[in-house]
This record gives structure tokens, C-alpha cells and sequence, in this order.
DNA sequence: CGCGCTGTTGACTTAACTCAATAGTAGTGG
DNA sequence: CCACTACTATTGAGTTAAGTCAACAGCGCG
């Protein structure tokens, strides 16, 4: 019933976008060093000391541009090194021998890429640019090397591989799970918290990849994606315009992923004992 | 048309399950040490020197037994020892908020369970025995020290939790784009290539689990895993009586999953241009 | 031996897919 | 700057794969 006028949702996403929210500390372009850069998330395991940074500093390639459709790295492709997110969007694919494509996930700034290339030492899946973009890069040999040798950089590390395969198994849940409109509900929501981490508004964002892109990744088809956000806007959940999300009752929409009822739970488990 | 008589397969494999094919070497459960041990996939980064493999040997608690249906861990429980199990096999299984469960996986020997564990040093999942089981513990804390100290062990080991985002990230491309009887197909194409691994028939196996657990891995109702099981039976491509299972062509089941119509591939990307 | 659990199969329902028409957007080049 | 074309998104109608409910059979454990 209280809309907000017709035009400013819009706008001010508009806006936002443009003056990219990310960063918590203004950037110099010129200088391009981690101390300036607002999205150290991934390389700031709490507190290394200047000598440890420094290291860190000197390892990393700053700033490298990636256009809009862009492959940072192809499946298949020797792994070289792993790619931090400055600015812009990914998406990552994979695509199996007999052409399925899937998009696994979908990547903001701070977040590191090509952990799951560390295997084989090939990439396993594609990256590509959602919007123009700018990474930087972290050659992996002597990525091993500081691991190796700075402690708190392995825990780390160690913490942001073992965070990908939980992320991994929520989506698994997702998919084997929930219907279409509770996957468009969690993916807002996991959206949401991305945003409200990187100081932007939870609540007001813009999607930055396709209705194709979404379903893709939520096992859906596209159609079925929009459908889906039509409904939710129906239920006054949200509002939708396009690539324009606003979460108009945040707390409503957690309720709706929890509150399907549960399949089957008759198992019945005997106690851990050891000896 | 060639069908075996009726009695043997069953027979067989109630056998090759009771000697435990996955030993090659034959086991002295007295003494209890990995150089005894036919399952040391997880600890052998090939060839550690004598005096590396001894301090992972120390490290290590053996044989630890877990009955059918007991938890190995739970959910919320503090990381303290990941596990390598040593015969048997394990689920492991995530609860949602809102009480929904799925089965991110199935565990066979020589496989190391609680990586995902160790971003919250909490498990993040159930691990329960699908059969009377035992298991080797690995103290984490000593653990991380040998990654840090034995750089073969430290590859060895990031080359784990990497397969296991990949693996995961297989699951998802099945949850996502795949059909009731392809998930299917892929599930015994996996079972398979794993008894390969142990030297154990790759056509001929028993399952462990039920069909409730397998379509809670795949995404589908214990019904529908029937019809698909019976389905792919009716198209001679396996044998399926109960939890016996045999692949009677094998390249046939892998032509069925790739067999199928790509979905929309009408993408077109942009090559990476770096500067 | 009988009760539980596990698996199979059938009939019916439904959520999501497919196909198709149409509209709105954004990027391109004249 | 506008017009043109591509792409992207929405919505409807009809189809289908999988879910649900239910009956029943087999096996296995206590």
C-alpha cells in the first residue's frame, strides 16, 4: 500500500552503483597498494605484522581490468594464480563433457577466486566478468610460500577453502531441496548479507547478471526465475524492476524460506561410542 | 537376453563384501599402523621419508569403531580430530534451520571427513556410519602443523579440500540440470569409479545406503529413485536386485548421461584482454 | 514368528518446463 | 540524437517429469 513514489528506487540504485559502495576508504588509482584498498577481506587474517604485509604487497599483481563478458580464466587453463576481486562481478561456470553448463556461483568484491583449481593445478571452471571489473592476482607459487611460512596467512587460507565447500553444500541443499520461489528467497537473502558485509544497503541493490544467469545457478530456467520474483513482489516481499531489487520486508522473507514444511525426518540415529 | 542364473550375483557380492575388498594387504588388527594399512590415500602424499611418515603415524589415533547409525560427529560439534575412515562407509548430512536434511555425500575408505569443518573449527555436518565402520583420527591441532612443516603434505592436503570443492561442484551441476534417471546414472557411474580406485569390482557392488539416503543426495523422493533404478534396469543398461547392484554396460550408462539435449547455450563471451 | 523397515509399483496431482507472443532496455552506428 | 537491432524480461497456455498418497511385498532383526 505505501509505495514509494514511482521514480527514486531506481535512481538511487542508479547511483549507488555508480559511485560503487565497496570501498570504505577513498581510492587513489595511481598508488595501487592493499593498505589503500577498502577490500582486504581476503588477505587480512586479523593483524600481520608490517613485515608480513609487506611480503603480502609485494607477491600481489594490483589492478588488473577485465572487461564486461570477460574470461579472467577458462576451465582447463594451468593454474597460475588466484585472483582477488577489486572491483565488479563474476560468475563462475562449469561446463561438462556433454555441454551442460551451470553457473556455480556468483562473486563480489574481496572474494578470492581459483581455489578450485589448487587440486589439478587447472582451473576447473570459467570466471567471467559480469561488469567491467578489476582484480588482482596472486601467483600461487609464492601464495604456497607465505602460507607455508606465516601461520596466521595459513589459517587463513585454510578457513576461506573450508568456507567454499560449506558454501558448496548450502546450494546443494538449496537445489535438492526447495522450490523455485524459496531458491529466489535464499539467493536474495545470501545477496543481502553480501551487500550489508560490504557496507552497502541490505535492502536496496541491483542484480548485476541475468534472469538466464540466476536460474542457471538455481537450477531453474529463466522463465520460471521471473515468474518467481513476480510472485514474491505479488506477496509484497519484495519490489522487482528489472536488475532493481528492493527487500521491502526482510524479516517476512526469512520466514518464507523456513517456513515450508519439513519431508521426512523418521530417522532415528544411534550415539557416537567409541571402543 | 543373457541373463546370469538367478542365485549368483547376490552371493558374490554378500562375499566380496564380507572379505572387504579394499584391503590389499591383509590386516593384523593388533598392531595398528599405516604402514599395515591398504587405505592410506589420504596420508601418502607419494612418499614421505621414513622419519615424516613416523611423525604422522604418532599423530595419529587409530582404529576408532563406529556402529551402523552412529554419529561419527554432529553439526555445531568442535573441530577437534578430522577422520580418515579405514573400513566401512559414512553419510554425512546437513539440517538446515528449518529442519530440512540432505546428504551432501557418501564416504568410502581412504577418504578424510571434517574438512569442511575447519573454517569454524565446527563440524558444519553429520557424519554418520552406514555400516559398523572404523576410523582413524587426526588430531587437527597436530594436523596443521605437519601441513605447515612437510610441504609435501601441505600440497597434499590442499589438494584435498580443493577436490572437495570440485566434487561438490559436480553434485550441484546434477542437482541443477540433470533428471531423476541421469542423477541416477551418474550416482553408480561415481560407486563405480570409486570400488575401481579399491581395487574393488567396478561392475559389481552392493550399495550401502538406502534409497532414502540416495534421493536425498540427489534431490529426489525414495520413490522416484525406484522408478529410475528399475527404469534403467528395463533398459538393460544394470542389474538391480535390492542393494545389489551390476552395471552390464558400463560405456552404455555413460553415453545415457551425456546423451541428452544441451539446454541453451546461446552465449557469447569476450576473450580476456589483461591492461 | 511377527513387526519394522525398506523397496516396488500404480494412480493421481502439481510444480516446473517448454513454446510462444510481446514488451521493455541497452548498446551501436548512422 | 535518434533509430535500429540485440538482448533481456514478462506473461500465458499447454505439457511433462517428478512428487504425493497408498497398497503391498520382501527381508531382516529382535
Amino acid at each position: 500500500m505505501r509505495e514509494q513514489s514511482a521514480v527514486p528506487l531506481q535512481a538511487v540504485l542508479r547511483a549507488m552503483s555508480a559511485i560503487h559502495c565497496i570501498h570504505r576508504n577513498s581510492i587513489s588509482p595511481s598508488r595501487a597498494a592493499c593498505a589503500d584498498c577498502g577490500v582486504l577481506a581476503w588477505c587480512a587474517p586479523a593483524g600481520l605484522d608490517p613485515q608480513e604485509m609487506d611480503r603480502v604487497e609485494n607477491l600481489i599483481r594490483h589492478r588488473l581490468p577485465v572487461k564486461r563478458n570477460g574470461y579472467l580464466y577458462r576451465t582447463g587453463a594451468a593454474l597460475e594464480s588466484l585472483h582477488a576481486i577489486h572491483t565488479g562481478s563474476f560468475k563462475t561456470t562449469i561446463l561438462d563433457d556433454d555441454g551442460r553448463e551451470q553457473v556455480t556461483g556468483f562473486h563480489m568484491p574481496g572474494e578470492l577466486m581459483g581455489l578450485d583449481a589448487i587440486g589439478a593445478e587447472r582451473h576447473m571452471c570459467n570466471a567471467i566478468a559480469l561488469e567491467d571489473s578489476i582484480v588482482c592476482g596472486i601467483p600461487f607459487g609464492g601464495f604456497e610460500r607465505l602460507v607455508r611460512e606465516i601461520p596466521r596467512f595459513q589459517k587463513h587460507f585454510h578457513r576461506l577453502m573450508s568456507s567454499e565447500i560449506t558454501r558448496s553444500q548450502e546450494i546443494m541443499l538449496l537445489l535438492g531441496s526447495m522450490h523455485a520461489e524459496e531458491r529466489l528467497a535464499v539467493f536474495l537473502l545470501n545477496l543481502s548479507k553480501q551487500y550489508a558485509e560490504s557496507n552497502c544497503s541490505a535492502t536496496q541493490f541491483s542484480l548485476r547478471m541475468t534472469r538466464e544467469d540466476i536460474g542457471s545457478h538455481l537450477g531453474l530456467t529463466f522463465e520460471t526465475v521471473s515468474r518467481a520474483l513476480s510472485s514474491l513482489q505479488r506477496e509484497r516481499l519484495i519490489r522487482v524492476q528489472n536488475k532493481d531489487i528492493e527487500i521491502k520486508d526482510l524479516p517476512g522473507l526469512k520466514q518464507f524460506v523456513g517456513g515450508y514444511d519439513v519431508r521426512h525426518s523418521r530417522t532415528k540415529h544411534v550415539e557416537f561410542q567409541a571402543a
